[in-house]
RNA sequence: GGCGGAAUAGCAAAGUGGCUAUGCAGUGGAUUGCAAAUCCAUCUACCUCGGUUCGACUCCGGGUUCCGCCUCCA
């Protein structure tokens, strides 16, 4: 067992090693559940729940935690807009995150702690940077940690004090010692959800509750910390801050990052609004070929959204259920070099893309061979990364929701052909295998008789 | 302005100091009533300029272009 994993803060692969035996504590940051995930959120579930899987496979207790943000200025905004309560709004979100999370095959997190359901956590953590004097109430009371009272501020992104101030991009309020402190406790205004608070009524900043919520449920000091690249700075940059300022102890080990999702090279992302919901993209393609397509890149490249490159995801799960089709795939064969290598490039930083060549080196030898053992083993590593868990059929059979071509109407046709076929009126025979054939369904002929499939 | 990342064949995408990545697409062949699937063969690469080296797409330096973060964002 000899995981490499890039940690962002020291920018090279380090080889994994736990704090605790072979316990791994693992702390994801979720989503602002205001609206419907899209696919860049996708992302990150897809690519956190294959390192979790992966971290099991070699043998280790993981406990992955993956907060989700429930309160939040977005949240009061989109509740208000439409004239529901908040909690109406966050409920309905979660669940339909944890739809689209089912759909692509993404195991559900040990913990999914809300903030508002870590109150206690959060208001006290914060009374202890104020108590150390990391934090100070202010006149209007907000609370702020005082970014300079922590010399290594700036570790994990690389960034000096004095260039930040110099980017100047920051808010100007009056309220801040400094331009760069960032609001640990917002004083909430007359309509707004407030809690108590030694603060007066407010709601935590953003920040905080990753750092409570981690600490709650991992300990002062864990194994990995993930997100999406955008939250290393200042999300993951201020809750290491905190974090360590109230516990004195080293926050996180290995900080992991994945990469944006972006359409026509520019970023997806909800301020851009140029993104495409899970939901809608699932009306079209299968969850599967959506996992695929985010796997088919390494976690922290840029993947290009895009259908051209949707199609080619789906050409090439297909590809895969083709070799899987004409078989009855065996007890998976053993002790194999493509099971060894697959541990070896997943190891290397969880190498995905070289994993899925291997499958198709694999894919090849099964056709080839036809050896039933070698197909269980195709299978058996496409489940390691979520994926090759339908029947070949299911896959091929995927009807799209823009598609009004249904099973029977194409069964119909092939019975239709199969009776011109037996009459030697190939013409007709034809001519059906076009008509399918512009609808996007493919005809297979075989001894055992015609199937199909939708390409 | 500061910090960081990336440039690979038609497309997508790994990787390595010398040995076919991989998939899709293309071409030729086998197979098929015709196809599809499959197999065999095959064509397209490593941004640019220097340096190190017996040898660099791979290491080092300069340049160019693109992207991200520095403001809410996965």
């Amino acid at each position: 067992m000899s995981l490499q994993i890039f940690n962002t803060e020291t920018r090279q692969k380090e080889l994994f090693k736990p704090i605790h035996d072979n316990k791994v504590g693992m702390y994801v940051c979720g989503v602002t559940v205001y609206d419907l995930c899209h696919i860049g959120h996708a992302r990150v579930m897809v690519v956190f729940d294959t390192v979790v899987r992966h971290l099991r496979l070699l043998g280790y207790d993981v406990n992955y935690v993956r907060n989700i943000t429930d309160i939040d200025d977005k949240i009061i905004k989109r509740a208000l807009e439409n004239g529901e309560s908040i909690q109406t709004l966050t409920e309905r979100m979660v669940s339909e995150m944890h739809a689209d999370e089912q759909a692509l095959n993404v195991l559900r997190p040990d913990m999914e702690p809300k903030a508002t359901e870590y109150m206690a956590e959060i208001k006290g953590m914060i009374q202890v940077l104020v108590d150390k004097g990391f934090a100070y109430p202010a006149s209007n009371g907000d609370v702020y940690f005082k970014v300079n009272s922590f010399a290594e501020y700036g570790r994990l992104s690389g960034k000096k004090l004095e260039d930040l101030e110099a980017g100047a991009r920051v808010e100007v309020n009056a309220m801040k010692q400094d331009p760069l402190d960032f609001v640990l406790w917002k004083a909430s205004k007359a309509d707004e959800p407030a809690w108590e608070s030694n603060w007066g009524e407010g709601r935590p900043g953003w920040h905080i509750e990753c750092s409570a919520m981690s600490t709650k449920c991992l300990g002062n000091h864990f194994d990995i910390h993930g997100g999406g690249m955008d939250l290393s700075f200042p999300h993951h940059e201020n809750e290491i801050a905190q974090s360590e300022c109230a516990t004195g102890d080293h926050y996180v080990n290995t900080w992991m990052h994945c990469g944006f999702v972006r359409i026509d090279d520019e970023k997806m992302s909800k301020s851009l609004n140029n993104f495409f919901t899970i939901r809608e993209v699932l009306k079209v393609f299968q969850p599967e070929v959506i996992r695929y397509f985010l796997l088919a890149s390494h976690y922290r490249s840029p993947v290009n959204y895009s259908q051209e490159n949707l199609e080619s995801a789906k050409a090439n799960v297909g590809r895969l259920y083709s070799a899987l089709q004409s078989i009855t795939p065996g007890k998976p064969s053993e002790n194999t070099e493509y099971q060894a290598q697959f541990m070896t490039v997943m190891n290397d930083d969880f190498n995905t893309p070289k994993a899925m060549a291997l499958l198709f080196e694999l894919a090849k030898e099964v056709n080839k061979t036809k050896d039933t053992g070698l197909a269980g083993l195709l299978i058996k590593l496409g489940n390691q990364i979520g994926l090759l868990e339908q029947s070949p059929e299911t896959f091929f059979k995927f009807q799209p929701s823009d598609s009004e071509l249904t099973e029977e109407m194409i069964v119909q046709l092939i019975e239709d052909r199969k009776q011109a076929r037996a009459d030697k009126n190939f013409a007709r025979s034809d001519e059906i295998r076009d008509e399918l054939g512009a609808l996007g369904v493919e005809l297979l002929d075989s001894p055992q008789g015609t199937s199909w499939r939708r390409v």
